[in-house]
DNA sequence: TGTACATCAGTGAACGCGCGTTCACTGATGTAC
DNA sequence: TGTACATCAGTGAACGCGCGTTCACTGATGTAC
């Protein structure tokens, strides 16, 4: 996507000098606005995308080798977003009891910011081609690493045992991934439903890892 | 798809007289082999099919209104597979510890089983058409509520007392299905691991329910 | 058993359409001197 | 400041292709008498 560029004295200094008529966030933006409840990103097509962003289908090559790489970027962009929502739901951990329900809050909540890149990511975690998936692992990795570290950190200061933190994080994180994806399509009342449900769930596990971690 | 009948003295009573040259059955199979890594049901095109399937594209529409149709008779017929791999599974889940394993363990193999048609259903939970989606959430529920039989049945028989069971059924069955299409496309060493992984990991649910119950 | 008829899953040919991709181009913007 | 040139995101027209769907048909199978 155009790395190469002259020396730039402007304020920008990430994007190159001359402004393009159309961004490639901006054709990000068409192609997520046509994805809904029935059709996934990958089933676009380069017209479809082209003409609702306003240009001529050949114009879309100026900016991505096809749909697949808009695609891969469009989750990339969508896993940015997502980082600022476990920092925000990291600072909400620091005790157990009020923790898990306000981190959670966050994750859901993050799903109507941000357009629907969240959605998206959540969604389409296990189809598309494999650069695609890759992108979409990525950010699935990055989620519970984030999560260990924080689960390590509690641990640590509550100086409560946790049986292989690890898996606990792999297991909320599946968890709050699948139970966000079927949350993106509710009204705020079942939404507060699954959300209070998703709580349960998590110091189901986190309390049963305490658990395992006392017997041995 | 042709429900009216004449009366019928053959024997099978469910079947019309007259054997189609190919049937429903053989559509969906021709289908399911399609179906890869990188491409979902809903992206298959009508003459892909018929192709696969070895007659002419008009013929589809003797069987199916639209691919959609079929997609929809695809999850029926993985649901009634799941079935039986559910009672299966709930054989072994009679004593808790050895039984999760073994019930998971059921699971995980049944996604070579039956072709791939466990796999699609896994994998394509949230995405393609209001009718699509309604089928593969029929399944979802009909393993919640087994699970939840199932547990109530164990709670009883122990006498160990837990919490929410409803919440515990789901948790279980989203985090086992989301672990299941992860391991659709895994080698067989990889899955052993991930076997062992969800294992541990509902065990954590039931213990930490069985926590949250008796800390009331 | 034989004949006439109904049923219906199959067929080949044709249609109009949207697709991805290519081509040669345009014209605004930035650079060199 | 002015002029000549380079860059490059945009464009319209055209291509060949696979698509879903329709049409009128065929011919095997089952039914009625």
């Amino acid at each position: 996507m155009r790395l190469i560029r002259k020396k730039n004295t402007d304020v920008e200094q990430d994007k190159p000098k001359r402004k393009p008529a159309i961004s490639e966030q901006e054709l990000m933006d068409a192609a997520v606005r046509l994805v809904d409840a029935n059709r996934s990103v990958s089933s676009l097509s380069l017209r479809e995308i082209a003409r609702e962003a306003g240009i001529a289908p050949n114009s879309f090559y100026r900016h991505f080798r096809d749909v697949d790489e808009l695609a891969v970027a469009i989750i990339d962009r969508a896993g940015r977003g997502l980082r600022g929502t476990i920092r925000e739901a990291r600072k909400r951990l620091e005790n157990d009891r009020g923790g898990v329900r306000s981190s959670v809050e966050v994750f859901m909540e993050a799903l109507d910011d941000d357009q629907k890149y969240l959605k998206i990511l959540l969604r389409e975690i296990s189809i598309g081609s494999d650069a695609f998936r890759n992108a979409v692992d990525r950010e699935l990795n990055y989620f519970e690493e984030e999560l260990n570290d924080e689960l390590l950190r509690i641990a640590k200061t509550t100086s409560k045992k946790i049986h292989e933190p690890r898996l606990v994080a792999k297991a909320i994180t599946r968890l709050v991934f699948t139970l966000g994806a079927s949350a993106a399509n509710m009204n705020i009342q079942q939404r507060n439903v699954l959300t209070q449900e998703t709580v349960t769930m998590v110091r189901m596990i986190i309390i049963g890892a305490n658990g395992m971690a006392e017997r041995q």
